[in-house]
DNA sequence: AATAATGGCAACCGCTCTTGG
DNA sequence: CCCAAGAGCGGTTGCCATTAT
């Protein structure tokens, strides 16, 4: 059966996704549902290619993602669902709501399986428990001389998903409510976005990214530019842009957008995140399509 | 303090499956 | 039934942060 190439490689961006971009795709997904993943970048104006955005959209972006660490309820039913249906994670995810395969892939290869591997000791391993002991030691003694840091410490330690991408890691108030990353700003205006219908996982997500943002707006005790929060794209990304049968500029009034050029943009991050948040509840109907 | 090793997560790659003409 | 296109899935890689030496 022949292939075709998934996407056409030159002249598209990869790597990790910008704020604009996870906003565009948002928007565009949440007024215009996604019937075609392979046309949906040239429609929305991304230069991603069909298949990363279906990606970033199920793993990051969907409404219902339930971002945190996992329960212990949850990874036992991970493990009892590994044992019933082996590397099957599409499968297992659907037994695990607001969970997706990517995620639960990542979790059982970083934390689960190596936590069932302990059962049959290796000396490395033993050598691996007693420099964790170490470390755990080193870490109380730290906690005994600084319990004002601790607190940040542990907040980040317990919410790993919360600084999920720490490459774009920020904190940055909207009025409304605070986000910690262009991930969790993106989810949090989704959530907000389908309010009306809010599950009491996104209002856990929502108490969740309030607290680790506190922590660190408490820790930072900085603000941001529109700029730092939305760092400018380079310049081939919007030069390539431009070349495209539809321009963002046009692209942007389409969908009622003002992202066509961001540098030009004098607004600052409150405004625009107050934009974004406005725009997204006005789209009546976007609740219909949370469930995608 | 500097460097190396490790952990953890997001994203990509390439294969299989599904669907429609 | 055949074929091609598109979607979905699982494995793997790359990169950054943290921890150890």
């Amino acid at each position: 059966m022949g292939r075709a190439p998934c996407c056409e490689k030159e002249g598209l961006r990869r790597g990790a996704w910008s704020p604009e971009e996870d906003q565009r795709l948002v928007v565009y997904i949440q007024q215009n549902g996604h019937p075609n993943w392979r046309a949906l970048p040239r429609q929305a104006g991304l230069l991603r290619c069909g298949k990363s955005c279906r990606l970033r959209w199920i793993n990051y972006l969907r409404p219902d993602i339930k971002r945190g660490n996992f329960s212990a309820d949850e990874e036992a039913l991970i493990v009892r669902l590994h044992r019933e249906l082996g590397n099957r994670w599409s499968a297992i995810a659907a037994q695990l709501p607001g969970r997706t395969d990517n995620e639960i892939k990542n979790v059982w290869h970083t934390h689960i399986k190596k936590r069932l591997e302990d059962g049959d000791d290796g000396e490395d391993k033993k050598k691996a428990r007693k420099s964790k002991l170490a470390a755990a030691k080193r870490s109380a003694a730290k906690k005994a001389t600084d319990v004002d840091a601790d607190a940040v410490d542990n907040s980040e330690q317990h919410q790993p998903f919360l600084t999920a991408s720490p490459r774009l890691s920020s904190s940055v108030s909207s009025g409304m409510t605070t986000f910690s990353t262009a991930t969790d700003s993106a989810a949090a205006v989704s959530s907000s976005a389908d309010n009306a219908a809010t599950t009491s996982h996104q209002q856990e997500q929502q108490q969740q990214v309030g607290a680790i943002s506190k922590a660190e707006t408490m820790e930072m005790e900085t603000s941001f530019s529109a700029a730092e929060l939305f760092p400018p794209i380079d310049d081939s990304f919007w030069s390539s842009a431009d070349v495209m049968d539809m321009g963002l500029a046009a692209m942007d009034e389409e969908l009622g957008l003002g992202l066509a050029d961001p540098l030009s943009s004098s607004s600052t991050r409150d405004e625009d995140m107050e934009f974004w948040l406005k725009m997204l509840l006005e789209a009546g109907d976007m609740r219909d399509l949370s469930v995608l």
